[in-house]
DNA sequence: TATTTATTGTACATTCTGTATGATAGAGAG
DNA sequence: CTCTCTATCATACAGAATGTACAATAAATA
């Protein structure tokens, strides 16, 4: 299959705005069949088998290409490389595809993703957050993990509670939490 | 379906360790069919469906199980009515039963089953922790979800690098991170 | 215009799901 | 022990989804 191709290029585009799309519209994950996204997308059933291997491997890709988005547009912009104005991006991000992120992240949503997001999350949260070099490569990873799961927490709950704060509350409210308890928890370490 | 009859009692039983023993031997959930459980457990597939609608009921009557139990015997011992021994006793539980968490906290594991333990630990965290009774319900509910988060998260990790360290050595990592944040996160809400 | 190839429609084998039904066998009551 | 109740069984069935195959069509390119 030739990427360059005019014909599969639109039909790949195609094929991932129909399946945020019936994410969104259905509230769920696992019970989109190819059968829906060809229909839906007007595209013969044994098409989207050229292009994908699978439900979950256009998933993949369109997570792929969202966060590959995000982070050039980080590394743009010289003043996104810290940490603050990284999550505050984070959020931003998620606010703006809000309906698709309530329902991956929720009890509709996959667990595929989701660990993905985690492991995303932890390695850019570790590369951003230059007070913990003195630590050992294993519990940088662990604390990336940890204030993975607490962004993605917080999140869950912004999500699922009508967004009531602002992106930038979010991520105040986020980085307090993080860098304080970073803080305090970067000495006990070594004396334990 | 009597509850009460020994032949249900025991298909019953039978039906929860047959889907733990698949899941941590096949290290997936969802390809895990009716049949395949049915055959392991040697019943009928037939006789499956006269206990539970699908799959996912088994499980989240397994889970309904192990959290009574757990939550129980947190109850009846007077010491553990407090955060960090909770905790900790929730370590040692993952402990005990890691093979199965490393596979549902994974990818390959159910987004129900993560988004329903998420709500227990941050309902249970949030019972537990008497110090953020001043916050309205919304913000602890928040702090909830975002400490079970990071509990989930460092869990994750943990399960994921071969639990390099012992359950209380995790808990006293996790009590202090999220201990020292929930005190400098307190004042800084009200005051922006 | 001629060639390449993405797309199409269709067909097929396979697997799984959920339901239904009559036969079998185990549990409890008298 | 006998009788009744019912959980289990084996089997069948319809419906849906998966992944593959193939010949025909139509869009892109040279």
């Amino acid at each position: 299959m030739n990427q360059q191709d005019p014909r599969a290029r639109r039909t790949r585009q195609l094929l991932f705005e129909t399946l945020v799309q019936l994410i969104v519209e259905r509230q769920e994950y696992d019970p989109i069949s190819v059968k829906d996204l060809a229909d839906r997308a007007e595209i013969s059933r044994s098409t989207f088998y050229m292009h994908f291997r699978d439900k979950d491997e256009l998933l993949y890709e369109v997570l792929s290409e969202t966060y590959l988005e995000l982070i050039r547009k980080n590394h743009t912009d010289a003043t996104h490389v810290v940490l603050d104005n990284c999550i505050w991006d984070d959020f931003l991000h998620v606010a703006s595809h809000a309906d698709f992120y309530r329902v991956m992240l929720g009890e509709k949503g996959s667990a595929a993703v989701l660990h993905r997001i985690w492991q995303l999350l932890a390695k850019l949260i570790m590369d951003l957050s230059d007070d913990t070099q003195s630590l050992s490569p294993q519990v940088r990873d662990m604390l990336g993990y940890t204030l993975a799961g607490a962004q993605i927490g917080i999140t869950k709950w912004w999500l699922e509670n009508d967004m009531v704060f602002t992106p930038k509350q979010m991520a105040q409210h986020l980085y307090q939490l993080s860098t304080s308890s970073l803080l305090t928890f970067l000495p006990n370490l070594t004396t334990e």
